[in-house]
RNA sequence: GCCGCUGUAGCUCAGUUGGUCAGAGCACCCGGCUGUUAACCGGGCGGUCAUCGGUUCGAAUCCGAUCAGCGGCGCCA
């Protein structure tokens, strides 16, 4: 074996240093105007520089057309022959899309420019020659999942990504100005959270043959036992973390691993929780309204289907549900779950988001029988609207050991296999709620995508796990 | 787990009943063009037809298996 390669000390220990790195090739300034200011007319009529990449590129003759991105926008500069050096000319013509460039000269309003701004250059330097990029105007979806890494470049994939920075922010602004805390629970675990869910197995080693157990520990499917625990102390929590679901789901609204948004508040009722819930949707709409209106229209969504929705948001109990399913042309009977048929039947005329209580008891142990209709639970999904489906699941939990301990046998396991969480009924239980939202089927349905891998950066399903 | 579909050049695809079927456009390279809008004109490069096996005088084409991927259902967020 060849010995390994080391790696200098300074190198390692590079963020703990002050010394002055220089680059030649690229000077150390912030004496950049973004493509963004430009096309806001910030900077009219003076001599600027713009850093970032060819988006697309166009020659003749005597002439370069080269569209500029950055993190901002895109705008066409024009290379003229007569205006810049010979050298700038050659990089101009020989520059592929996807190079990194550094450009020097004058913005001015043009109609014959895209977006109608135009950069007149007066100094054209290429830092990186590209190589050819393997995206161009022939794209199909495999072959952008395939290029992920590359195709994150894309206005598409930013405007989403866009957005979703802004529901992330929001979600977590939303539940501190409530004075909740934002706490972490562990991905790996031990203890299933809800039945039926498939988990993840994760192995370590030769930890499994010395244990004697066949894995190390699961993937978290939900914080939601961890929360019950932190919440004796900090009373109103959140979090944002992945979950992990083993589930064979190919439907364009799962994710192997997805960003799970939970919420968990001592002596809170489920209609608070849902009241609570209501006004985060709410304000994340507004804050992506408010910061993200560009990237709504460039991604074609229409914005008055959001501008629309405001509380108070429809509430169905599930037996209503059902009758109004069956008046659709189903035909459930009380106790059936409904799949995603009957939520695209419910959601698919709707332009509200929609409130669904009290399921049958079958829908988890942990949820709370409501003491005037032991079969049903007091708990709750979400719907978004134009048959986005369910974002948000939730619900009162049982706080009373006797029924937990019953509610669980009665669904044919074991307490004591549930261990440390039994403990927490012991010692000053409380009523307590929570919710469990899907980050990016929210942000799917804001977006309006297609599919939720349109609105990850790299999505994780059944067959996907590259790049 | 179940149902359906796809795999031919770097990309998007055509390829009929098995027989000049190795093709086009784009990309890339060379040349031309002073207003292009993922331009245009001329030329060039480029493929073990996913893999393996079978049927046949002959297979990109028919059959089987395998691999990879896509869409949907159920389940969930």
């Amino acid at each position: 074996m060849p010995p390994k390669e080391r790696v200098p000390k300074s190198f390692c220990r590079a963020p703990f240093l002050t010394i002055q790195m220089t680059y030649p090739e690229f000077p150390d300034s912030d004496n950049f105007t973004t493509i963004g200011d430009i096309l806001n007319g910030v900077v009219d009529g003076k001599s600027i520089s713009v850093r970032g990449w060819i988006y697309r590129t166009r020659s003749s003759g005597k002439l370069s057309f080269i569209v500029l991105r950055d993190s901002t926008g895109i705008i066409q500069s024009v290379v003229s022959s007569d205006s810049v050096s010979e050298s700038s000319f050659t990089a101009s013509k020989k520059a592929l899309v996807e190079s990194s460039v550094l450009v020097t000269g004058t913005p001015i309003k043009d109609e014959r420019a895209p977006g109608g701004w135009e950069l007149k250059a007066s100094n054209f330097e290429v830092l990186h020659y590209a190589d050819t990029f393997p995206i161009t105007k022939d794209q199909s979806d495999e072959h952008l999942l395939n290029n992920r890494h590359l195709w994150l470049r894309s206005r598409d994939m930013v405007s989403c990504l866009k957005i979703r920075s802004t529901i992330f922010q929001a979600f977590r602004n939303y539940w501190i100005s409530l004075g909740y805390a934002e706490v972490q629970s562990p991905s790996f675990t031990t203890s299933a959270c809800e039945g039926g869910s498939t988990l993840f197995n994760v192995s370590y080693d030769d930890h499994n043959e010395k244990s004697g157990q066949k894995f190390y520990a699961h993937l978290s499917q939900s914080w939601q036992l961890y929360a019950e625990a932190t919440m004796f102390g900090l009373e109103k929590i959140f979090t944002v973390a992945p979950s992990f679901r083993a589930e064979k789901s190919r439907t364009r609204r799962h994710l192997t691993e997805f960003w799970h948004a939970e919420v968990e508040a001592a002596w809170t009722h489920n209609h608070q929780m849902m009241e609570l819930e209501e006004g985060m949707i709410n304000t994340i709409l507004n804050e992506v309204l408010s910061n993200n209106l560009s990237e709504l229209e460039h991604l074609g969504r229409d914005i008055s289907l959001l501008q629309n929705v405001k509380g108070p948001f429809e509430k169905m109990k599930y037996s209503d549900v059902i009758d109004e399913l069956n008046s659709l042309g189903f035909d459930l009977s009380w106790g059936d779950d409904f799949g995603y048929k009957e939520e695209k039947a419910l959601t698919s005329s709707r332009t509200q988001p929609l409130f669904i209580t009290h399921f049958p008891k079958e829908k988890g142990f942990y949820h709370r029988p409501d003491p005037e209709d032991p079969k049903s639970l007091v708990c709750h999904d979400l719907l978004a609207p134009e048959g986005y489906g369910e974002i948000i699941g939730g619900g009162e939990r049982i706080w009373s050991p006797d029924e937990l301990d019953t509610r669980i046998r009665e669904e044919g396991m074991e307490p004591a296999s549930y261990g440390w969480y039994m403990d927490l009924r012991k010692y000053g239980s409380v009523p307590h709620s929570g919710f469990g939202l899907g980050l990016d089927r929210l942000t799917s349905w804001i977006c309006g995508a297609e599919h939720i891998k349109n609105v990850i950066p790299f999505p994780r399903t059944m067959r996907r796990t590259n790049p």
